[in-house]
DNA sequence: GATGCTTACGATACCCGTAAAGATA
DNA sequence: TATCTTTACGGGTATCGTAAGCATC
């Protein structure tokens, strides 16, 4: 059993047991891959895989529970590498943020400016992604943090920590009828095309059951990935926009004006979120603490199940 | 990087940093070792051992964090060798079981025997040790079910379960005066000389703290480790014994006499442990069954942080 | 002087990649 | 037929053990 034949197993899992993806995956060949599968099997004495002839299409039994393992093992084994690597360059290296587009266009520029400042050696890799693919790309090790107000709490595997609370807002072209409505309902608003998130993204989620509790079917005739979009499509009078507040920024955007909303959808909670058993780097608990103070080292390392080090 | 690499790591550790111990136990070269060590410490960039000059004194920093990862991934890595070969070989294998002689020999015969009948080609190997000796095994890897009233409870790397429940008797040789007193008490038992257990086994620990409780502080004149020893000498005539009441047997030692001391002393309870982490095979959990029915491997297997396998 | 660690070196085994053959869709 | 996996084979590399050299106690 060597460290390859685990990483093989692995990526065959994760390739859908294709072994020439996951050979070009590891960047090896095929003939290895499958050689190795089967010392694999030869040494443990058990198929790890269902077959259809020659073809791969599935996990047995021992195979399923294995998997579990070689994971945590692999985990392990790049968790020792970066380890090493705290002790021999402090602060030096590279750190992956996953986060989605709201977050790193609005809430993370200040936090990565200062750790710019605070780290100028270190590589930060600002990774933009969907909720599922940030979830993923921590599953995977692919990612040190992950920032987003979706789905992050919702994963077993995944510690995660309040960054901070952030409401929708209402936008619409100036002089818009809405404007003069006073206090504004969710009634009048879905008299209107909407333009907002798409689904799955920016707390989209809330404000479709905030209308439906209202027994309301809003006409969303747009969604977008980006605040930037919808206030495009805003401005040129295609409906109204429904975001980030933080995304309407008054002198920036003298073509449209905000309205107030905040007793209307509830508050919304971006979350900062690491894998529980992710060795995470000196400057990575830096980073975490710039985004929110209250998040100490002591604090996240005890919620991943590590032991903070003793400098 | 390479588990021939952690292997050297973690033995170097509990050999005390003394790289022929190491290789001897590893059944390779001390020139191996030696280079395995260094190629890991250049891979990883890090000094993981303290040296002074050529000798290895201990673990730096990044090496005692390191050790925590690599015990885990070797843990690992021979739950995968049992989970293969409880799929290979699903009633066939090795079982150790490490327990006190009291229970070796008073509590488990019938467990055995029972197991035995039911796998027959399990080798049930039977070591026995101390409390200490028992739970460095289960650390270790060593043992798989360790048995014993002491010292299994308090560590938390360990799961444990009670077993059953027992009391400490006091035995006399026929004739002695301790039969007369009606009731005992621990004052008419502390004025002669006694004979028990080991510092450390079979509930030595609680007849010393009773004792203590009632201001008594009575001559104990020989400690052994078995009841078999214990009653060889007080039949001899050298003293009062207290051991375990399933350890005396009317029929078997007629020239003794067990007094009722259920009063006296408080109950014990032997316990079985399992390392958390340590895969079990099913024998295991059958092993475990039939020491006490309401431990089923569902329970077990949650205790250990294992998910149990569909059958 | 005895024990313990490192370095040097040659034999062996292992791992990888190319190429050809066989299986599957 | 195109895609995918297995088997065969040769080159390269890593690992291992012996032996010698050197440090530590």
């Amino acid at each position: 059993m060597n460290f390859q034949q685990l990483r093989i197993v692995r990526e065959t899992v994760r390739r859908n047991f294709n072994l020439t993806e996951v050979a070009n995956a590891l960047f090896t060949s095929q003939s290895g891959v499958s050689k190795h599968i089967k010392d694999l099997e030869d040494e443990l004495g058990v198929e790890l895989f269902v077959r259809k002839g020659k073809r791969l299409l599935g996990l047995t039994a021992p195979g399923k529970e294995l998997v579990v393992m070689v994971e945590r093992m692999l985990l392990d084994a790049a968790n020792i590498k970066r380890l090493a690597e705290q002790y021999s360059q402090r602060d030096e290296g590279r750190l992956t943020v996953v986060t989605t587009h709201t977050q790193a266009r609005y809430a993370l520029p200040k936090v990565v400016t200062a750790f710019k400042r605070a780290f100028p050696k270190v590589h930060l890799k600002l990774h933009q992604g969907s909720p599922d693919e940030i979830v993923q790309m921590l599953l995977d090790g692919a990612a040190d943090i992950g920032v987003a107000t979706e789905a992050l709490a919702e994963v077993a595997e995944l510690a995660s920590f309040p960054f901070y609370g952030w409401q929708h807002a209402v936008i619409v072209p100036a002089g818009h009828a809405l404007e003069a409505v006073q206090p504004l309902t969710l009634e009048a608003i879905a008299e209107y095309p909407l333009i907002t998130y798409h689904e799955g993204f920016t707390g989209r989620a809330r404000i479709d059951r905030t209308f439906a509790a209202a027994g309301l079917a809003p006409d969303i005739v747009m969604s977008a990935l980006d605040a930037d979009v919808i206030k495009t499509y805003v401005e040129l009078g295609l409906g109204v926009g429904i975001l980030a507040s933080m995304a309407f920024n008054p002198a920036r955007d003298p073509g449209l004006r905000r309205l107030d909303s905040a007793h209307l959808f509830p508050e919304n909670v971006t979350r900062i979120a690491v894998r529980r058993g992710h060795y995470l780097r000196g400057f990575a608990y830096r980073f975490i603490e710039l985004c929110e103070p209250e998040l100490t080292e002591t604090r996240v390392a005890h919620a991943l199940g590590a032991a903070a080090p003793t400098p």
